[in-house]
DNA sequence: GAGGAGTGTGGGATCGATCCCACAATAGCT
DNA sequence: AGCTATTGTGGGATCGATCCCACACTCCTC
């Protein structure tokens, strides 16, 4: 292990003088700034990052505690962190909770120990209250995605589930259907109550209200869509297009139809939200509203980088937007063809 | 901050004591332990982990390079690899290499730079010359998963392709399949030569050779399934079963088929590899052979604590083991059946 | 030519731990 | 009593950087 004692001794130099020309500051003359260069190459000299880190209290460390990251949208998600914190010269330490509060705390307590800069956080509960405390005392920025489980948290990112939510409404109300079922996630989560103040405004925008449409609550899962999807074939309810809070949902809901014999979207029109990764590979592929992941986890970071860049900044918020993604899944409605 | 001077302060003790504690090593008298313990809990001490690094040169940090950590396929993988590094008190810091030799490289030398303890990786092709010689100066132990492209490293998991491709193949020709076409992935991978193998095996079990089927020789990705499957029409071969080299690859397959007016699996059955995340949302639900990534991962990360617990040790390898999946995509051949 | 600004360099304290070594005290043994 | 082991504790060097501060030198300017 070579070290700036030795870049110094080869160079003929102080290791003041070394460390100067490494970081890139102070006063050095060209004819010494050379040597020392020269001497770096020759040793292939490497600063100890332990060592900075130690000394300057800044460990270049990001963070990232997610739900599961073993998840194709929190990879994806993580994809995005690192497209920010890569340029930056920062390393993405990952971790997991599994939706398990001490798991979460854990995975954030060992962050703050690592001397992480700052940390990324999707988690869909609130952080315990001593974990709070800990971040908060080690004064480590903490930037949220989607949910807000620090209170105090410095960053936050947020999907415009609003707008995301309107236009798939929209999309099914312009081609005709009337009849509309809406499976609805965690009642509690911002997301949901978001997506459902989306899906009143479509209405109006038509000139309907939320009782114009049957609505379940229920679970972003997909055996949720599952049975919910028998239940509502079994109950004789009529409708001619199920909005799924989520692709897993979808997914579910496909399945459902499938076997009670339903055509999709010829019988049924089929909507998701989220555009996650296997939405495409369905049958058939499902229209949805695309929730552009990794550029959720990399706002979330360059909010952070920027947090870091300008300590003692107020909160910061940023909104990403949705698109609508239209496959196969939604048709017109029956009736109206074959008035047609 | 709270360092372990203070601690030792309140405690009347001195550090080399409180140290001892912490560590769990050497004596420590009843009354003093307590006393220790005591002032930890006071303060709310948390050993600084740069300077423990720092001093005792092991970061407890793990690092993982992989192709993309935002696709599912190695989300799952970095998922089993927490899974055994976790439990050891080792963090993961994560990076990709996007298929890029300097990428690669690059990511490979930050975890150098880290002090990691130890590295797995996942990579298609060899790693730079140079880096391959910071990593053995550095004493850093490295875990390969699949390829391998460090010629020196410290352990290596394999997938057993034979046998998982033999089952897939011995499946097929059970049904009764004998027009059968095999697209194949990258010639040049290990992946690929093993299953070759193993096709040829389940081929010799029913008194066939390799010369019996089809192959079309490609790559691991959806288009290629998707031509390969459309020329495959267009020159009029008969084939009343495909085996695609890999899960995406037969993603493409089916949907060429479909497109020809083709009905999965009563014109044609369609054989996966991977049973990667999409897999079961195919239509039909793809049969196919289960890769058990997760587990893939967790093996290397074990393999390397191993290493890192008994310094010296010779080279570890381990083997992964696949099953058949067997979902809707694969049944007995049209004219079988006519026949029966 | 005295004083101040700008430029260049090295010494040494410091970050927060670990751990070797010296030294004490006590116990156990002949 | 005298000796070695065992147990217990603290001092201080050390890991590899950073960075403040002192000091030296040059060049202007009045």
């Amino acid at each position: 292990m070579v070290t700036i004692t030795d870049v110094s001794k080869r160079a003929g130099v102080s290791r003041s003088t070394v460390s100067r020309v490494v970081a890139g500051n102070g006063y050095v003359s060209e004819s010494k700034r050379k040597a020392i260069e020269g001497a770096i190459a020759d040793l292939g000299y490497r600063p100890n990052t332990m060592a900075q880190a130690l000394r300057s209290n800044r460990s270049n460390l990001i963070g990232a505690v997610m739900v599961d990251v073993g998840t194709p949208y929190f990879a994806n998600m993580i994809y995005g962190v690192q497209r920010a914190t890569r340029p930056a010269g920062k390393s993405l330490i990952v971790s997991s909770g599994y939706a398990d509060q001490d798991e979460e705390a854990r995975a954030v307590i060992e962050l703050v120990d690592r001397s992480c800069d700052g940390i990324v956080v999707y988690l869909e509960r609130p952080m315990r209250e001593d974990v709070v405390e800990i971040v908060r005392k080690a004064r480590i920025p903490v930037v949220s995605i989607g949910h807000n489980p620090f209170p105090n948290s410095r960053g936050r990112v947020i999907l415009n589930n609003f707008d995301g939510a309107r236009a798939a409404m929209n999309h099914l109300l312009d081609e005709g259907h009337r009849k509309i079922v809406h499976l609805s996630g965690q009642a509690d989560f911002g997301d949901t109550i978001a997506r459902m103040e989306g899906i009143a405004a479509a209405l109006a925008d038509h000139g309907l209200t939320l009782e114009d449409i049957h609505i379940v609550n229920g679970i972003f899962h997909q055996d949720f869509g599952y049975s919910a999807t028998n239940d509502l074939i079994q109950s004789g309810r009529e409708f001619t297009a199920i909005f799924a809070g989520d692709d897993d949902m979808a997914a579910g809901v496909l399945l459902a139809l499938r076997d009670a014999g339903l055509r999709v979207p010829e019988d049924v029109s089929v909507m998701g939200f989220d555009d996650a990764f296997h939405a495409k590979h369905m049958w058939p592929p499902l229209t949805t509203v695309r929730q552009p992941v990794d550029t959720l986890g990399e706002v979330a970071a360059s909010l952070l980088l920027k947090l870091l860049g300008e300590p003692g900044t107020g909160p910061l918020q940023s909104t990403v937007q949705t698109s609508l993604v239209v496959r196969s899944s939604v048709s017109a409605p029956r009736q109206e063809r074959e008035v047609a």
